[in-house]
DNA sequence: TCGGTCTTTCCTGGTT
DNA sequence: TAACCAGGAAAGACCG
């Protein structure tokens, strides 16, 4: 490439957004702090042990702005496209923003590149299906019931621009052209149900937010200049690949060996924390088992991340085994998960008989006796 | 505050 | 060789 690599640029970019390694989630914004873009702290994805690349394993409406750089860089990658044409303003969007642009747009913003992104894009919504903008829909709208604080900044100043719009308010979603340019793979972007897992609930839940139909629209309002690290992220840089991906996997985030065990969660300010602990404690109930169940009881919300290998008798199989890791880190607000480390919980349900094992077969589990919810006509289906 | 539960993380070794 | 499986060990987070 001439000039400029976009890859450097983009991992400046990214080495700036990331910095801080751990945010909490349930540390209100401070106006103080640098401020993190909502989709950004709720689906931090990082590189997988693997080194497969977070936009290949989600849908691109999971995908983080980190996400959305590295699938741009890719293409430019392949293209040999000219980043220096590129306005990096116009890739750091999340992968919700991402699905929002229209064809338009897109070539609007890149250039000869667009034609090629928005391809891309539409292939990767046709592989995903169209129930995951649903997904993601959900998912802030039960983190803005848990924490309406969110949008309760201090000092009266909102940090995201964040609406809740009827689904027919076809006009909340354009943002770049008219609503007709929009591809259609999203399946209109319908909002259908949560798991309710952050409520601990099943079906019920779902359900009813299924009945609601909101959308939310937000609208990240950040300084680019506000970077800085948080100061409660420990010394230990955050190291990169060649290509600009972060590597947190085992041990090389670690200057030396460490020890087993749970390593300890970033430290807050002893008066943040305490306001978290007085606010409210995560809801337990949100089991893994659970969390699997829903999935697969949820077929319409399932892109293809697990299927029934025989129902009746509740066996199971993964079928994206990492990206369903992903899906249970975001949950609980760990970007670092693996399918390793989330099978070795499953591992732990034989003992409980929540899940039987399997022999002999890769991916596959088994509902045991002391689990529920996933036999036919249970959990209300 | 404490103990139980449920993960989460790391690890070694085996299997596919 | 990579991906997965099995399970021990240790520790964090949550909760009653």
């Amino acid at each position: 490439m001439a000039s400029c690599d976009l890859s450097s640029v983009l991992t400046d970019a990214n080495w700036a957004m990331y910095q801080t390694t751990d945010i909490d989630p349930l540390q209100p914004p401070s106006l103080n702090e640098p401020l993190q873009p909502l989709t950004t702290s709720l689906f931090t994805l990082m590189p997988s042990a693997h080194e497969q690349p977070g936009w290949r394993l989600l849908p691109p409406q999971y995908w983080t702005k980190q996400n959305t750089m590295e699938w741009i860089s890719h293409h430019v990658d392949e293209t040999h496209f000219d980043a220096c044409t590129l306005n990096m303003s116009s890739c750091s969007m999340d992968g919700v923003t991402l699905c929002q642009m229209s064809h338009q747009a897109l070539v609007s913003a890149f250039g000869s590149l667009g034609e090629r992104l928005f391809h891309s894009l539409l292939e990767l919504k046709a592989k995903y299906g169209a129930s995951d903008m649903t997904m993601t829909c959900d998912f802030l709208n039960n983190l803005l019931d848990e924490y309406p604080e969110i949008l309760n900044v201090s000092g009266g100043e909102s940090i995201y621009d964040l609406s809740i719009v009827n689904e027919h308010q076809e006009s909340a979603y354009d943002i770049d052209g008219p609503v007709q340019d929009r591809p259609k793979t999203m399946g209109d972007m319908t909002p259908v149900s949560d798991n309710g897992y952050e409520s601990g609930s099943t079906l019920p839940d779902s359900l009813d937010s299924s009945n609601a139909r909101i959308c939310l629209k937000i609208t990240p309002v950040y300084s680019d200049s506000g970077s800085d690290s948080d100061p409660d992220t420990p010394d230990t840089p955050c190291p990169r690949t060649a290509s600009g991906t972060f590597r947190a996997e085992r041990g090389e985030l670690k200057p030396s060996k460490r020890g087993r065990g749970r390593p300890r969660k970033q430290s807050h300010s002893s008066e943040d924390y305490g306001q978290i602990k007085r606010r409210k404690h995560a809801p337990r109930g949100t089991h893994l088992w659970e969390f699997i169940r829903d999935i697969l009881i949820h077929p319409e919300q399932n892109p293809g991340l697990m299927k029934w290998e025989d129902h009746q008798q509740g066996v199971f199989k993964f079928l994206k085994s990492e990206a369903v890791a992903q899906l249970w880190g975001q949950k609980k607000r760990n970007s670092s998960m693996t399918y390793e480390k989330l099978s070795r919980a499953m591992r732990y349900y034989y003992k409980r008989e929540i899940l039987e094992r399997v022999d002999g077969r890769r991916l596959v589990y088994k509902f045991g006796k002391n689990s529920s919810g996933w036999q036919h006509g249970e959990a209300g289906l």
